[in-house]
DNA sequence: CATCCGATTGGTATCGTTGTCAATTGAATT
DNA sequence: AATTCAATTGACAACGATACCAATCGGATG
């Protein structure tokens, strides 16, 4: 295409070390010391290079480094799906802690699809990152030793029930529902129904309906009956849903959701039947979202760290090599709205 | 010249292309034609090739890749800050698309901070992204320079409004703050406040703000006040201050607000205050997120593409080497709710 | 059967940075 | 002034994949 060989030299290539070094007068090496705030750098040259470096307004090339050292300012945080509010907190988290050590995500959703985890996995992996985030304690099985491989630290978060391949921050997901259930019957509600939705995705909430069913048999006040509906879950899902099972069920009391956007559409519906509550009908969420506590009824919920899951599980990373392997129960807390 | 087998070779390294080429009994630059489905391969060369991949569970070294390419699979994605529904779900539309096309992102959040954004950009720029997504048209100098250098497509998203470095995909915020305006005249309301929060950012907030107070003083019905709160937007600040302008100004009949976050706490300070809604008050948010169409009374407000805008910005990505810089202006939709 | 041409396959250099180890400097010591 | 040793600086070879160009192969052609 080029009839000059060396024209291609002229092309506008992105600055290199070896610019800066060339004008700094100087070796390459010591260019990348610089830049690297390495030991043992005398002022002097930590002066000529920086000068010529901001001349040039150089930037390092993150690739060439990865490639050298086997690793990148880059962490792989893997998510089921953006297409809920939980997780966009926890990555808000995992951002900010991560930014405050220059370092960035990047990102991989399963979309609730082991195979498709798979996948994102063995992707983000390509990228040497310098450690993984991602969601939950069941993976499938190359996983784990494909991690072992690049011997990069693992912080799973969500869940501790389970065995965790490296570090873990989450929620124990069945003492919030006995905690949930502690609390409805503690309110006096007897017959306590339960919705979900969306097939029980994430697996999480089925733990919980699991554990809330057992306490409530303990406890004397077995679930009366449970709806599980196959779309996502959302608010005007549950506030049909809601309507669904008190129809089939008038004897109910009480519900529990799998997450507070379901127990907000129970709400809704419940205001526009005018049913009484807290007094003919308790409601109670999963998470204590925001807005469920600006309702004329603040949403009674079981109170989620999502932030700080996100800000722990980077934490957790930053510290795996002096650290070792973790396992961190951040507390919830039943949040005592007006609903149940 | 190794006469004692490789040394090195005994450390836990990952696979390389050279395993697998020794393994099929082929050349290095075979493998990574095979890998890459170069053409001209015959079958033969490619399943002895695969059959060794499969075997080592080879993944190509995307780093050697983009060093040697100079270009990746990774998109920049340079938002605001995830503390917020909308960039969520733009990011979900985003990914969703990149997905089917085997990219990924690398998350950069500008916390709305300037300086912020251009640290961090430069160094999303350092991983030779194959382009970059960023939020609104106003950005500091030396950025569009940097972008120039590595010669990546751009997309700008939410705002079209404006002068785009290379493609944008977003919605005429003046045009949806005058339709709200004509919305709400047209709905008989004559003395009309709004409420925004965490002083105006994004900054698109101010721009609708703008051109609201425009078009009521061309209609002949001039904004009454406007509040404007340092906090972020939450439905407890747009409780309370809807509160405090109602309190301030009795005369208003009708609050327009910066999103839907505060318009539903508005809604709901209305229920609580027993407030008639939309008789005695309207009220009209932005964004239309879902749970505001569960409500009793579905709020009333405009529908933002939020999804669509981070899917057609991955789309004007993928497509800027053929179809060159494009504006998309994705429609906006008065959602008629029963709030205003 | 020799020749030719396109289809395949391989060798080599290179992307930009950094670890390793060698070379140099310069101040402190005797 | 000679010697010593730590502090600096530099040369070189990787890291793993791929572009470029050369070499080889196979069948069609005359």
């Amino acid at each position: 295409m080029n009839d000059g060989p060396d024209f291609k030299g002229e092309k506008p290539n992105r600055t290199t070390l070896r610019h800066v070094a060339t004008l700094a007068g100087v070796s390459e090496i010591s260019v990348s010391r610089v830049m690297r705030n390495a030991p043992n750098i005398s002022d002097k040259l930590r002066s000529k290079v920086m000068e010529a470096a901001n001349a040039l307004s150089y930037t390092p090339n993150r690739v060439a480094g990865a490639l050298k050292n086997q690793s990148s300012n880059l962490v792989a945080v893997v998510l089921p799906s953006m297409n809920n509010d939980v997780f966009a907190a926890v990555l808000d988290g995992i951002e900010s802690e991560l930014n405050e050590h220059g370092l960035h995500s990047v990102l991989g959703l399963s979309q609730y699809d082991h195979d498709r985890e798979l996948q994102v996995i063995r992707e983000l992996l390509s990228w040497s990152p310098m450690g993984i985030i991602m969601t939950g304690l069941h993976h499938t099985a190359p996983i784990p030793e494909m991690i072992a491989q690049l011997d990069i630290p693992v912080v799973q978060i969500m869940d501790i029930e389970g065995t965790p391949i490296g570090s873990a921050v989450g929620i124990s997901h069945s003492k919030a529902a006995v905690a949930a259930a502690d609390h409805l019957y503690g309110k006096g509600y007897r017959k306590i129904g339960y919705i979900g939705a969306w097939n029980e995705r994430p697996e999480r909430s089925r733990a919980r309906r699991i554990a809330f069913e057992g306490r409530l048999a303990e406890l004397g006040a077995p679930l009366v009956a449970s709806m599980i509906v196959d779309e996502r879950s959302s608010a005007v899902a549950g506030s049909r849903t809601t309507a669904d099972l008190l129809a089939q069920h008038p004897d109910i009391d009480c519900i529990f959701y799998a997450n507070d956007d379901l127990a907000m559409g129970g709400l809704f519906h419940a205001m526009s039947a005018n049913i009484d509550v807290p007094g003919d009908l308790g409601l109670m969420g999963f998470n204590g979202i925001e807005i469920g506590k600006a309702t004329p009824l603040p949403l009674s919920s079981i109170q989620t760290p999502r932030f700080e899951m996100g800000q722990e599980a980077a934490r957790l990373l930053l510290s795996a090599k002096t650290d070792g392997h973790r396992v961190v129960d951040l507390s919830f807390q039943v949040f005592e709205g007006k609903t149940a």
